[in-house]
DNA sequence: CCTGAAGTTAAACAAATGATTAAAACAAAA
DNA sequence: TTTTGTTTTAATCATTTGTTTAACTTCAGG
């Protein structure tokens, strides 16, 4: 018997996954080689197909991880029911928002992916059937929230959330600007997209 | 001597460029191989390399037609000198969310190419310096509309008219709504995208 | 020290892929 | 019809790429 890896983060098989989530995250599948990722993961070849059976079955894997980067923590945020509508909407910009400055390309990867594989997407948490959407109808019957059609809503908190990382290239070379004005521009966000979002929904009399 | 093509679009190199801009803005490059492109198009492998030297310069060709599709008409509205603030705001989302309508896939190709070639994105026209900014300011300065870093008011533009179609598989899966459904929501946001703007840049009192 | 399983390596393989070639087909002009 | 330049084709080439093989190393347990 042995205790396999000392240090988790310097096994063989941590290092290729994690040269393998940076390769795939930030070029996709396609793009990569399989060469690419065992010489970023300093490896030998073979040890990728060792460890993980083929470049799909690795990616496989990423796929699954990125995809909890951008699901998990949604579904407890939506259904808890102890916060009020907009406070979860704070919480769901904020959440993104801190998530993704460390994981800029996640969007990108995620979006593509969607688009390739839109079946692999997990279906499992229903976002329309979270506690979320009850308030939201609950806060529309009682006046205090515009009526409108609950994906808007949804693409909304969304798009003013995720779009500016999915564009983040684009957005700097449009408005020349450092990494550093841009991580600050999207630490603004996390207060304003709430209060958008909170304008958006108010009923004008 | 001989007159070119009879069609245009019956000519063998239109063909080509038809089956590429097909596939590399679905796909993207990397997963587009030169066989898939002369199979859509019909026509025989050689003939590719005949017409475009090779598929880097192709794919060049179909990325410079689709960053137009994206960038051009934009200049346009936002350095009219006629039209109000918020009348450019209402064209913009017009022009975004109906020239996706037919163009979806054009979004996600060009976030994509944007941060694999940023420094092939054009940079001539600066919208920072174009017209619509000026009005914006002016707007600021006579207490009409709130202040903000205006790359908050581009990014949430963008954010609200494009995001939705880089989105669009993964809010069908999300929302189980069909493709019709689907596209009575994006045209309803022609209408409703510059009310929200509208409302995020309204003074409180 | 010996054994055997796990880990690692260089080399090789087969298929895929972008590109080229040389010959054939075609069409217009002479 | 013959000629000439253009377009199209099948076949081939040279690399690249995902994967496998077989030999070598390492090291814990007997």
């Amino acid at each position: 018997m042995k205790a396999k890896p000392l240090n988790a983060d310097s096994s063989t098989e941590e290092k290729i996954k994690a040269a393998a989530r940076k390769l795939f995250t930030q070029q996709g599948f396609a793009a990569v080689r399989t060469r690419d990722i065992a010489s970023e993961a300093g490896i030998n070849l073979a040890l990728l197909n060792y460890y993980f059976r083929s470049k799909e079955k690795l990616f496989e894997i990423i796929m699954l991880e990125n995809l909890g980067h951008f699901f998990q923590g949604v579904a407890i945020i939506v259904n808890d029911e102890k916060t009020s509508f907009y406070k979860k909407i704070e919480l769901l910009v904020d959440f993104y928002v801190t998530r993704l400055l460390n994981n800029p390309d996640v969007p990108l990867f995620v979006l593509n992916e969607a688009r390739n594989n839109p079946q692999k997407l997990p279906m499992q948490f229903n976002l329309m059937d979270s506690f979320f959407m009850k308030q939201f109808f609950t806060e529309v019957k009682a006046g205090k929230v515009k009526a409108m059609n609950p994906g808007h809503l949804l693409i909304n908190i969304m798009g003013l959330s995720i779009f500016p990382f999915a564009a983040k290239p684009m957005i700097q070379r449009v408005r020349g600007i450092s990494d550093k004005e841009y991580e600050s521009l999207m630490i603004e966000r996390k207060k304003l997209v709430p209060e958008w979002i909170k304008s958006m929904l108010e009923v004008k009399k």
